[in-house]
DNA sequence: AATCACGATGGAAAGGGTTGCATAGATTCC
DNA sequence: GGAATCTATGCAACCCTTTCCATCGTGATT
């Protein structure tokens, strides 16, 4: 049978409550008092059965989170990142995952919501009606989506854009494909709209929009010959998935990376920095949106009102081995030279 | 408020005990008095407070899971896996890393112990004489890790060296270069083992064993110039993160897989059907291996005898296209010709 | 027909921690 | 100096479910 809180109680010479009440932080206790709890706990080698705590008081110091996809190393990183920082502040992860399907996640978000002090979700589906109901179900924060209704931590995808393109504008490029990704993701609706944002801010260079093909690595392999066919010298990919299926098609057309022409991924998976060549692409910051949204959701949860509604965090662009100089006359080379 | 199993107990006019045994199934209880509280459940919304039932029952109904980095998609399609299966069951897994970091694992076990049914265990890194004191903590199954003492979950590693080798000696190669693991690495040992077994069953193939790298992409790359130098026309790696870094020097050293030299695989992570060319690997059936490992330690928390101590699954041969045959003269090239 | 065994059910305790309320002592204020 | 305020603490109720034990029929046994 293991150690509980009236055990330590009696070592202390207090009664239970007051153990409690050391323990929780809650309440007044004299410094003293609460010293010497916090001693036979230690010396016990107590430790809060948290099933039973989060029975009467109307806290239970768990978050829920939900993810799509653990397989995909951007949530992996996110549930690894919040775990992490949680615990840090005392909070217990349940995770979740939906496997892409939006109804599942309202079900399970309702069947978590009692039992937990708030819900970290990490699910671009949502869609906007479902978001109502879900601020019934106790406190959320979005990660890596925007709401009017629910606070939320995302990176500036913009600001990415930018930092990719300004960096390919730097190495000399003029003609710059965007392959899309998907018509019905939210995500990839923003990160279009963009590109459109940056393309009007670099009126000289051209930047077309290819594509709009799966998330996937077959995504990427499709896109290959549409980039190829738009005569850009580089290409912006929906993402490093995509990126990676795209320099594998490239490669089998015979065109190398990055001498004929330059790849830039978005999300920095391990993956990227795997491949041969090695991925130049935008990072997110998974790490701090993971830390900001459990901060927001604790917040929340302590019914404390939150420092702000959104937190936009900036990426990072990191530079590798997919992206150089255009060739010299690329598609040119045909006309006056030889 | 939410819906207690009392309120349910009302709707279906019986006691609150005989409403949780008739939803739990435990005790007996008249069918059709079962059926109307069922149904009183479902018409309510009912839904078990996992807290409050853990608290009592002796049963809490949650698996602790502990692997050393959720990031390893090795280790990610595991959790993936385990928790959808126990979720079947109607168990909930709870997951921890250990950051590599061994000390913490027993540390962490402890402190999950009393709060969970049973612990999956995916550290390689376990030593033996800790093993003792884990199977105090409770139930425990290990998972891809070998155990005198605790029931575990494995793959065939012999059969799928043996496919590899044998598929490499189909194609015609005569010289089989080993990149090693980390010495101190269990699972490489077991690894070097099942190296050493089929190499003596092929006694007219040269089987070399060259390196020992960190289990890395690093490592791979500092494995490709020992390779190179072995002569062989093959590398069976280490697992696949270390062949995507031996398969980035090759290109780098001007080799070209698989014309030059043949590279295959261990483990099927994702970034191995996403590389140019995609990795030929040994796939380890996970899926399989977390559901075998739920099973038996599901067993094993309701006091059953698990119907094996062990079980040992076969791993597959995914063929890609870092295979082929060996060049007709690789080395001789410069002797007799030209 | 009386006894037994057993299935179905309810009452109540238990599980471990939190918290409302009451109280005692210390402090402050007029 | 007495009343009011505040702090520290304990008692007991409470959170929700499970389970032990007792009870009550009912059908079977002798």
């Amino acid at each position: 049978m293991a150690i509980t809180i009236r055990d330590v109680a009696v070592r202390a010479g207090v009664s239970p409550a007051t153990a409690s009440r050391a323990l929780t932080g809650t309440g007044s206790v004299d410094p003293a008092t609460a010293a010497r709890v916090r001693d036979a706990a230690r010396e016990l080698g107590y430790e809060r059965n948290p099933w039973a705590s989060s029975l009467r008081g109307g806290t239970t110091r768990k978050l829920a989170m939900i993810v799509p996809d653990l397989m995909n190393p951007f949530f992996a990183e996110l549930v690894r990142s919040a775990q992490a920082y949680a615990h840090e502040l005392g909070y217990l992860v349940l995770v979740a995952e939906t496997d892409d399907d939006a109804a599942a996640e309202l079900e399970l978000l309702r069947s978590m919501a009692d039992r937990v002090d708030g819900s970290l979700i990490c699910t671009p589906q949502t869609a906007e009606a479902a978001q109502g109901r879900l601020v019934d179900e106790g406190p959320a924060v979005f990660l890596h989506r925007m709401s009017r209704l629910v606070p939320y931590v995302i990176s500036d995808v913009t600001l990415g854009v930018r930092l990719a393109v300004e960096n390919l504008v730097a190495l000399g490029h003029r003609r710059i494909a965007y392959l899309d990704g998907p018509a019905e993701s939210w995500s990839a609706g923003l990160r279009r709209e963009a590109v459109a944002v940056v393309g009007a801010e670099f009126p000289d260079i051209d930047l077309v929009t290819v594509g709009q093909v799966r998330a996937r690595f077959e995504g990427g392999v499709a896109g290959g010959d549409l980039v190829i066919a738009s005569g850009a010298t580089a290409v912006l990919a929906y993402n490093d998935v995509v990126a990676l299926g795209l320099l594998h098609r490239l490669a089998r057309r015979g065109l190398r990376v990055p001498d004929d022409i330059s790849i830039v991924g978005f999300d920095d998976v391990p993956a990227a920095a795997m491949s041969s060549p090695a991925l130049t692409t935008v990072a997110q910051p998974l790490a701090e949106s993971a830390r900001a949204g459990v901060d927001m959701l604790v917040a929340l949860a302590r019914g404390e009102k939150p420092a702000q509604r959104a937190v936009v965090l900036a990426p990072t662009l990191v530079v590798r081995e997919s992206t150089a100089p255009p060739a010299p006359q690329p598609a040119q080379a045909s006309r006056g030279a030889a």
